[in-house]
DNA sequence: CGGCATCCACAACGATACTG
DNA sequence: CAGTATCGTTGTGGATGCCG
């Protein structure tokens, strides 16, 4: 959409450091989004381990509806990040795995989620306290 | 190990690896929302360099609204991550911080960002190809 | 200055029905 | 099976105004 490419005149060296993300039209504000979402990140997670059916996903996320399910796998695809095979066949027989580039990120997800699962019981005391 | 229903009894005590954040009503996905919001990924971020004041953070994060930051770092709050301290004088004077809980989410939830904004460019040629 | 309360627009979401 | 279409509901987010 937006396309003022601010990585054409990018130096080579690593300036990431609190990027540009901070800036509103950044573009990576929406990758950001669609792996940080709702969906987006159990997604990640649950391929990580294998590749999944579409409906097979759809058991292994608990509480996702179909709809939500099919828009965040085209966000995830379109981001590179996701690969959609469809074997055409009847009945359809459509299996997702993730790219190089979605096993990465799905890592940092991973390791962010599992932070939170760990240290839940931290966070409840902080909270009561 | 049948990964389809992550309901069916897990064997294993409180084993976190793709843990019952696949339940619907994992408690941890609360926290994994406050955390992964579009607000509160960026604050923390933003925090994790230095204590900040409240308009201070506002103008660090572009295009977030007033009440959109108030409600996120009032979550972030609950979760202990974030440490709000009320200056008692007028003008008001509120400073947000981490807690050590908090910064250790915000790395996380940075080295995510940094690999998104790292990655940007390949993500865009995997998209276009 | 740092909120909170209210209102409102719209996007996200879930349930259902339907299609290839 | 793997979606899309549609609908009604809930949630998100911005704008404004008020108050300590």
């Amino acid at each position: 959409m937006n396309s003022t490419d601010p990585h054409a005149a990018l130096p080579l060296s690593r300036k990431v450091q609190a990027g540009n993300l901070l800036a509103a039209d950044c573009p990576s504000r929406e990758v950001l989004r669609h792996v940080t979402s709702r969906w987006g990140v159990l997604a990640l997670i649950v391929l990580e381990t294998r590749t999944h059916r579409f409906s097979e996903l759809r058991r292994a996320i608990g509480g996702v509806s179909e709809r939500m399910l099919a828009q965040t796998l085209q966000w995830l695809e379109g981001d590179g990040l996701v690969l959609r095979t469809a074997l055409e066949v009847v009945p359809p027989h459509v299996e997702y795995s993730l790219t190089p580039l979605g096993r990465e990120a799905a890592e940092k997800v991973r390791v962010l989620a599992d932070w939170i699962e760990i240290n839940l019981p931290r966070i409840r005391q902080a909270q009561s306290s």
